[in-house]
DNA sequence: CTCCTTATTGATAATGATTTTCATTATCAA
DNA sequence: TTGATAATGAAAATCATTATCAATAAGGAG
C-alpha cells in the first residue's frame, strides 16, 4: 500500500469512527504515512502546517489521539524520548530503528510469538503481549561510517 | 543476591563513581531495591521519604539520574508512561510485566540475540541493539481473575 | 578527632511538553 | 441551502522534569 492509500484509509477509518474529513487532518494524514521515520508532535506540525497553512499544534496533538485510538499510527519508545509516532504495523510486525538516522522499517515477526510464549513459560507469568524493537544501522548510515 | 545487598552494591559503585554516601541516597536505593515493580519518582518519593524525613523530590530525580548513569538502574517503558524505573538486568535478560499489578520480573533472553541478528538479517539493518518487553499476568493475578 | 573543601541538599522558580477551555468556523446530513 | 454540531486555533492551565541557589553535611587532610 502506497502513502496516498494509507492517508485515504486512515482518513475513511476516521470517518466510520465518526470523525469529519479536515483539510488539517489530511495535510497530517499525508505527512505521517509517508514519512520514513517516527515524527514527534512539533516536527508534524511544521511539516502539515506547509500543506495547510494556519494549522494549530493542538490539532496534530488531537489528531495523533484518534490515530492510535484507531490503532493506525503507534508511538515509539526511544532512548532519546518516546513521543514520536509512526504508521501501525499490519499483523505481527516489528520495528527496526536506525539509531543515526532514525530511519524506522518494520519486519515480519510472526516466528517470535511462539518463542515468547516458551521462553516466558520457564515463569508463572501468562504473557499476552510483547514489545519488541531492533536498534542498529540502516544500509545508507553503514556505508556513511565506512567511508 | 537479596535487596539489602543490592543496596549495598549501588552505594559501593555510586562512591567509586565519587558520589558521596548520603541518607537521602541510602533510603532512595533501600526502597527501589526492594521494590517488585518498576516505581515513579514521585511513588519512589513519597516512600523513601519514611525513610529519610524531609527528603526532596529533586534528591530523588538526581539519583535516578545517577543510578542509570551506573547501569544500575533501567527506566521501564509502558503503554500507561515512560517514567517508571527498576533495578537493572544481570546480563542478558528482559522485563515481564503484569498488566494487573505491575510486578516486574526479568527473564534469561539470552537465546533470543542471535534470533533478532537472523530475523533482522533479511533486511538491510545491522542490528546493534534490543529492547523487549513482555506483558502478561503474573500466577497471583492469574488466580485472581479465576476465582 | 577537628577542620575545611566541596558535593549534596531542599525550596523555589523556570522550563517544555501536553491538555483544557472557549468562542469562532467548517463539515456534512437532511 | 440550512442547521446542528464537530473541529479548529489561540491562549491559559497543568504536569513532570530541570535549573538555580543558599544552607548543610560528607569525608579526606592534618
Amino acid at each position: 500500500m502506497n502513502d496516498p492509500a494509507i492517508t485515504q484509509t486512515w482518513l475513511e477509518a476516521m470517518a466510520v469512527h465518526g470523525a469529519r474529513q479536515t483539510a488539517a487532518r489530511r495535510a497530517i494524514c499525508e505527512v505521517l504515512a509517508s514519512a520514513a521515520r517516527a515524527m514527534e508532535p512539533l516536527e508534524l506540525f511544521t511539516e502539515s502546517r506547509k500543506r495547510c497553512a494556519g494549522l494549530g499544534l493542538v490539532t496534530v496533538y488531537r489528531t495523533l489521539e484518534i490515530l492510535e485510538e484507531l490503532g493506525l499510527v503507534a508511538r515509539v519508545h526511544q532512548p532519546g524520548g518516546c513521543n514520536r509516532y509512526i504508521r501501525a504495523a499490519e499483523g505481527h510486525q516489528h520495528l527496526m530503528i536506525c539509531s543515526a538516522c532514525g530511519k524506522a522499517e518494520y519486519f515480519e515477526g510472526d516466528d517470535l510469538s511462539r518463542l515468547f510464549q516458551q521462553v516466558a513459560g520457564r515463569s508463572d507469568f501468562l504473557v499476552q503481549d510483547h514489545w519488541l524493537q531492533l536498534f542498529g544501522l540502516c544500509r545508507a548510515c553503514q556505508s556513511a561510517s565506512t567511508s
